[in-house]
DNA sequence: ACCAAAAGATGTTATTTAACACAAAAAAGT
DNA sequence: ACTTTTTTGTGTTAAATAACATCTTTTGGT
């Protein structure tokens, strides 16, 4: 069972940025809770009342769009905190989350953060430094999804999950052991399609597949055939 | 000819955050500067030493992706500050700015803003706001962007040019009057096919026509369209 | 006012990708 | 262990869109 106090350890940058009293604060509110793979965490509409931190597992945040397609648009890693952003901006969730597996997540409350953020300017730089990265990604992404072709697009996939959650000791096998349809909406294209071209990969030597654990071969070769697009 | 304290006086939001020294350093480093139409005001890779408030015209933020096709990623009204997310995540800009039109901006250096706020949390929250409301709208525009069919997005990118930059007295021409290329890099497709598809919604009569300037005749249609994909 | 260059318009073709159909394999429930 | 459901894999077809070619109109420069 994990303390509240060990969290705060996990998440240093927030840590050093609370006066005692705050910390305490938030120790005070945290709560822990575990979720199941595939287990939704919040979804679109709902009230961002929560801070929340990812302690352990991965979690994807998504939209769903036309005709219920639904778009991956970041994925979290542990030790994170995520969920923030609607808050920050006065709205309700325009995006999703659910754990891609087995996942441990602390929650803060959202009016808590606000409340010490009015006082407190390292942790309000906390946050502009996270979304300003956020916001760099994000529109990376669009255009990367909108102007790649199929291949571009796996392959920047493929090397973006190893950039988000690393690679075995081996240095190659992809932490994330994603669904055929997970990596579909993560390059924006359809299932069938995905399915395909990461066979294709696998003939040309670029990866390796066994079952959902991806294997990078070629890191130069996707890297360029990310960059082609 | 603009003075320094008018421009603060057009930012009420990041004005009031301001302490008096603040307000006097802050008006102390500004610069003020014109920028042709289409003239670039930053590009990719570009360090990013100073913020920019737009005083009075339009401007694109804009991405060049494959094959130097270019991809409208934000649009800034007056007046509005812009040119500040790199800074945050201590990047190099990867995005470009350029203006629509005739546009007056001014700019504060980032040492200045980064010597404030690390004070003055009032003007750090007004940041993460600022990114919240962007990140938001970053996410939407790549689900939009992704999967959309061609009139979807063009539908989706006039409603949007008339929420951003709003219309003329008569409520429906648009003020924003981009060129083809311009409307084509907003909804991600070729200048051919926005050319074409902006005249089969002037022929059915969602929109009319006359140059560069759109009215929309059918808001609703246009919504119904854009829902649709 | 003229010329050159850029922007806008339109038709045609080729490519990309989604949609669909179906089968095999794997996973989950009973 | 069996059935049912989900996931994965593969081939085919249809639709969407980019690429290209050509022409007209507009704009900007001198």
């Amino acid at each position: 069972m994990i303390r509240n106090e060990d969290v705060l350890g996990m998440l240093p940058e927030l840590d050093r940025a609370l006066m005692p009293l705050e910390r305490s604060q938030v120790l005070d509110g945290m709560r822990v809770r575990a979720y199941r793979k595939n287990e939704q965490i919040y979804k679109e509409g709902d009230s961002p009342t929560k801070m929340l931190c990812l302690i352990s597992g991965k979690v994807k945040i998504y939209k769903d769009g036309v005709g219920g397609r639904s778009q991956i648009v970041r994925v979290i890693n542990a030790v994170e905190c995520f969920g923030y952003r609607a808050a920050f901006s006065d709205e309700n969730y325009v995006t999703a989350a659910a754990a891609f597996e087995q996942s441990v997540i602390a929650s803060i409350p959202m009016n808590l953060i606000f409340q010490i953020i009015r006082r407190n300017p390292q942790l309000a730089c906390f946050f502009v430094r996270r979304l300003a990265i956020a916001l760099g990604r994000s529109d990376a992404r669009t255009v990367n999804l909108t102007q790649k072709h199929i291949r571009g697009r796996l392959a920047e996939s493929i090397l973006f999950l190893k950039e988000s959650y690393g690679t075995a000791q081996d240095g190659c096998s992809l932490n994330a052991c994603l669904s055929r349809e997970d990596m579909a909406s993560l390059s924006n294209m359809t299932t069938s399609n995905a399915i395909r071209t990461l066979s294709l990969f696998a003939q040309e030597k670029l990866i390796s597949l066994d079952g959902r654990k991806i294997k990078i071969l070629d890191e130069a070769a996707l890297q360029k055939i990310s960059k082609m697009g």
